[in-house]
DNA sequence: TATAGATATTTTAATCTTAAAGTATCAGCA
DNA sequence: TGCTGATACTTTAAGATTAAAATATCTATA
């Protein structure tokens, strides 16, 4: 049977195997080749587009993850001397985080095999389709978060 | 600028963008109207497609998630008495985890609610979109696993 | 039968994750 | 100055997750 419904359904039990599928395969390639998982790499990502630094709460806002969790991955990078906490001047509330020069390095490294994986991974996709249906994902995300606006007006 | 490569990294982005949204927003549902996590759901709509139940080792195999993480997981649904182990005539290792009547009364109402939310969030796709998006899905996925077997044999 | 290797599950140690509570600091105002 | 509420971060408790080690049982075979 196929009701709207079931057909949205099996959409998003596609769209997660295939995630689940590619997002577990980046996890053991960073721990086979690099000793790292994912978030510690997706954290690197975030300071790496901000030279300067983020603050722990804008780090954890553009990761859209709670504090407290960008605080461990902070510590255990820290230990391994791949960031470093730099203090705020005028605010010893807060912290700045950033990319020491060794994590650069290391950064650099495991972003271009980051990138070369999913090329890899998703080489049965053309180049013009895999745009096609990234224009076509930001169309369904921007409806699903239409939708929550209508369900939870607080976000106005 | 635009490589093939980062052609396909951006729609993965996109990809895992609307996947952890989509996972986010169902996982605070079920924690607010079911006090139950994504996880516990998955066990129980595992044994739920089967009645007779699935060994432990069957289950982790269904789910693609190890042997210890099954079995916290089935602890604390059985604590609530939601499912329960019984033991195999004639294999004293192996346990059969299956859905409790209580389970399964509890387990239909998660899964209608499910399928709701899905269905909202995803509004804007029509039923047919959502079938042609499917099928795209099914042959990245392919393509993706073909990639591997090429470069790890061991799969044949 | 004894045992060696395979199989089914659980346990353990480490990381990730969140919500909620706790600590320190800041900013505005009486 | 001193208070109050907000802000920035860390800590805590609980669950999820994995790989690897540990247990228990089974199976085949010498």
């Amino acid at each position: 049977m196929s009701t709207p419904s079931k057909d949205r359904l099996r959409l998003w039990l596609r769209l997660l195997g295939l995630t689940r599928h590619v997002d577990g395969h980046l996890r053991d390639k960073l721990r086979l080749e690099f000793k790292t998982t994912l978030p510690r790499f997706d954290v690197m990502a975030a300071l790496s587009r901000h030279p300067e630094g983020l603050k722990m709460s804008q780090l954890s806002g553009v990761l859209r993850v709670s504090n407290g969790n960008v605080t461990g991955i902070a510590d255990r990078l820290a230990e391994e001397g791949l960031v470093e906490r730099v203090p705020v001047p005028g605010d010893r509330r807060a912290m700045i985080l950033r990319l020491t020069p060794a994590g650069n390095v290391e950064f650099a490294q495991q972003a271009t095999a980051h990138e070369g994986w999913i090329n890899d991974m998703l080489h049965g996709i053309s180049a013009a389709d895999a745009r096609l249906m990234a224009a076509q994902l930001i169309a369904v995300a921007q409806a699903a978060e239409n939708k929550e606006e209508i369900n939870d007006p607080s976000h106005a």
